[in-house]
DNA sequence: ACATACGGAGGCGTTACGTCA
DNA sequence: GCTGACGTAACGCCTCCGTAT
């Protein structure tokens, strides 16, 4: 099972022998592919083909399924902001710190469970990240109107906690609704631009950080199942290769030990067996009283004498057409024929 | 046109928290 | 109630890329 992403080119989505080609921010076309039937460096797509040439070795996908593709459309890109750095050690103080720009509430005041630990970093100073454009968001949770839940509970029993210390990391189970449309949402494209981002948070009642580091988990899921799957894949290929190896190893020994018990294929005359190098059948020649020969197909010819032959023939080396092949043998068995007379 | 600095974004490894058996 | 395993939200760092200078 393989599961590979495309985003650019919808109309080629699988082509992923071939070299991506660098794609631009105007064609983030989408495209999902699920089955095993391709090589897919699916990462180097995830992000416009970056990262391509050093990363898609490790994303070979060798399978034989036919894939399934789901393909939609472009969405448009939103150009970056730039924004000073905004790095904060403790973002779990800065509350106390920092109060966010467009709220209307105190640094620390009505302090939802949610808004702990980093992401108030990212909303308060990280004024600076594009997420910011929304960090006024109302942070009051889809999760809280449930009411009454054990997770709510759990989420109030947080946010004391945080009034209490301050130094924990808080951390919010989302709900199974804002679960749900992100995975719905991720099916769509497994990465968001900021406007999509933007958008989601919305909807959802989360902090772009939120949705941004809910969709990186996400992607690290996915491959990380993808990685299992492939491990159990080439797994399985190294367990048949190996059976197959030690098949071989078995029947070259067997041959080996015939050759030097019964060295027949020396003694044979060249007109008792042929074999044509391209289709491999075995054949007799005969020599007629009248002096023409013949070579038929002989079924009942044991195989190992048969595989004898090939190998003492080694026919696989010569890349010979069946015509050719079948020329070749022609003219062994004239120069027999020549030899005899 | 080219080099450099800067910021955004995603990947990745890790940490910390919540849940469950 | 405690504990360990597991899932996952969140963090910090890194690299790559696009853009401004």
């Amino acid at each position: 099972m393989e599961l590979a992403l495309s985003l650019g080119d919808a109309s080629k989505p699988f082509k992923f022998l071939d070299k991506t080609p660098k794609l631009s921010s105007k064609d983030l076309g989408f495209c999902m592919g699920l089955g095993s039937g391709f090589t897919a460096p699916a990462r180097s797509h995830d992000k416009l083909g970056s990262h391509e040439n050093n990363r898609q070795e490790d994303e070979r996908r060798v399978s034989s399924d036919p894939p399934l593709q789901l393909v939609l459309l472009p969405f448009s890109p939103v150009p970056r902001r730039h924004q000073p750095p905004s790095k904060i050690r403790f973002p779990w103080l800065t509350d106390n710190l920092v109060s966010e720009p467009g709220s209307t509430e105190g640094p620390g005041r009505g302090f939802d469970v949610n808004r702990s630990s980093m992401d108030d970093a990212d909303e308060g100073a990280a004024l600076s990240s594009p997420n910011s454009a929304a960090s006024s968001f109302q942070v009051d949770f889809g999760i809280r109107s449930g009411g009454g839940n054990k997770r709510d509970l759990e989420a109030s029993r947080a946010t004391s906690d945080d009034e209490d210390n301050g130094l924990t990391r808080k951390k919010l189970r989302l709900s199974k609704e804002q679960s749900a449309f992100l995975e719905e949402s991720f099916k769509e494209h497994n990465t968001l631009n900021p406007k999509q981002k933007l958008a989601l948070a919305k909807q959802l009642n989360l902090r772009p950080r939120q949705v941004e580091v809910w969709f990186q988990n996400r992607r690290a899921r996915t491959k990380l199942k993808q990685t299992e799957v492939d491990c159990e894949y080439l797994k399985r290929c190294c367990e048949t290769l190996t059976k197959e190896n030690r098949r071989l190893q078995k029947e070259l020994q067997e041959l080996r030990a015939l050759k030097t018990s019964q060295p027949f294929y020396k003694q044979l005359p060249a007109t008792t067996l042929t074999m044509c190098p391209s289709c491999e059948r075995v054949a007799t020649t005969t020599t007629s009283s009248s002096g023409t020969t013949t070579a038929t197909t002989n079924p009942s010819i044991s195989t190992t004498a048969s595989k004898t032959l090939s190998l003492s023939a080694k026919p696989r080396l010569f890349p010979l057409s069946h015509g050719q092949a079948h020329k070749l043998l022609h003219y062994s068995q004239r120069l027999v024929k020549i030899k005899k007379k």
